[in-house]
DNA sequence: AGCCAGGGTCTGC
DNA sequence: GCAGACCATGGC
């Protein structure tokens, strides 16, 4: 990976194990849209990015090289080594299958309150219907940052509504746990940024402790927004991967990786609807 | 048209 | 501890 900063871009070389439509549409984060065959725009930490990929050269516009060390860079998980993770993963069969579906995949480190509030949304819902109602939450109470783009509501904005204000998500019965979840997060009774170097089970039980927050948003938030990369969330779809497969349980070469070996198999599961 | 969706809570055994 | 009803909404 080589990365140099040119006409207010950076551009990252020899950049391998990344795509952008597997890494930004692969149900971890609900804010990126494609522009064209190479090119996406979202926002994260309050900052819209535009980027694109050819090859693989992957390009961030408009993106100063100090942004891209203290934003980006983390944000898209570019020092991890996904090539060695893959390798070690492969020792699996099946494993080994999943990562060739979706070997482009990088878990994505948002920011950890979008994480826990999308993914108390995502329950029983839809990925197309998430986004939907996503959106509305960050077009009626975010901040707009450039035209028609807008930050996810901080805690606090949305702690300060009531569930009459939330009706314009047309979110459910989901509405009530959006509103503890935001309470309990911007009062300081649950503070997020500690679960990151806690140990996981406590952060997972201090996680479900709000109203509508069970075992698996608890780990989407853990795996997705607070840097636990060993969460392993159970939605349907790995639900079926681990009985048809895996005989209940994942192979032990996943161990210390469950999270980003979770992600291949729900990439690999949705796409190949398991009839392989 | 009806089943399903990155589930959780509550109730009743 | 565990199965089953129920929860809102809309994508396909």
């Amino acid at each position: 990976m080589k990365i140099t900063a040119k006409n207010n871009n950076i551009v990252i070389e020899e950049l391998e194990n990344f795509t952008l439509e597997q890494t930004l549409d692969c149900g971890q984060a609900f804010r990126w849209q494609a522009i064209d065959e190479t090119t996406w725009h979202g926002v994260a930490f309050g900052k819209y990015l535009k980027l694109g990929m050819c090859e693989n050269i992957l390009t961030l516009y408009d993106v100063s090289l100090e942004e891209f060390n203290t934003v980006w860079k983390s944000y898209l998980d570019l020092e991890r080594d996904y090539k060695n993770i893959i390798s070690i993963l492969s020792s699996d069969p099946t494993l080994k299958a999943a990562t060739s579906y979706a070997g482009g995949i990088r878990i994505l480190n948002q920011e950890p309150w979008e994480a826990l509030c999308s993914f108390i949304i995502s329950q029983n819902n839809n990925i197309p219907r998430i986004k939907g109602i996503i959106t509305r939450l960050c077009e009626n109470f975010g901040e707009e940052i450039c035209d028609g783009h807008y930050s996810f509501p901080t805690a606090e904005k949305i702690a300060s509504l009531s569930l009459e204000d939330l009706a314009v998500l047309r979110s459910g019965f989901r509405a009530k746990y959006i509103l503890d979840a935001a309470k309990k997060v911007s009062s300081g009774e649950i503070n997020l940024e500690k679960l990151k170097t806690m140990d996981i089970d406590a952060a997972r039980n201090e996680l479900m402790t709000i109203y509508g927050v069970g075992a698996k948003v608890a780990d989407c938030a853990l795996l997705f927004g607070l840097g636990h990369i060993d969460a392993f969330p159970k939605d349907v779809w790995i639900k079926r991967v681990m009985e048809r497969l895996f005989d209940g349980e994942l192979p032990s070469c996943a161990k210390g990786y469950s999270g980003i070996a979770q992600q291949y198999l729900f990439h690999f599961a949705r796409l190949t609807k398991l009839e392989i």
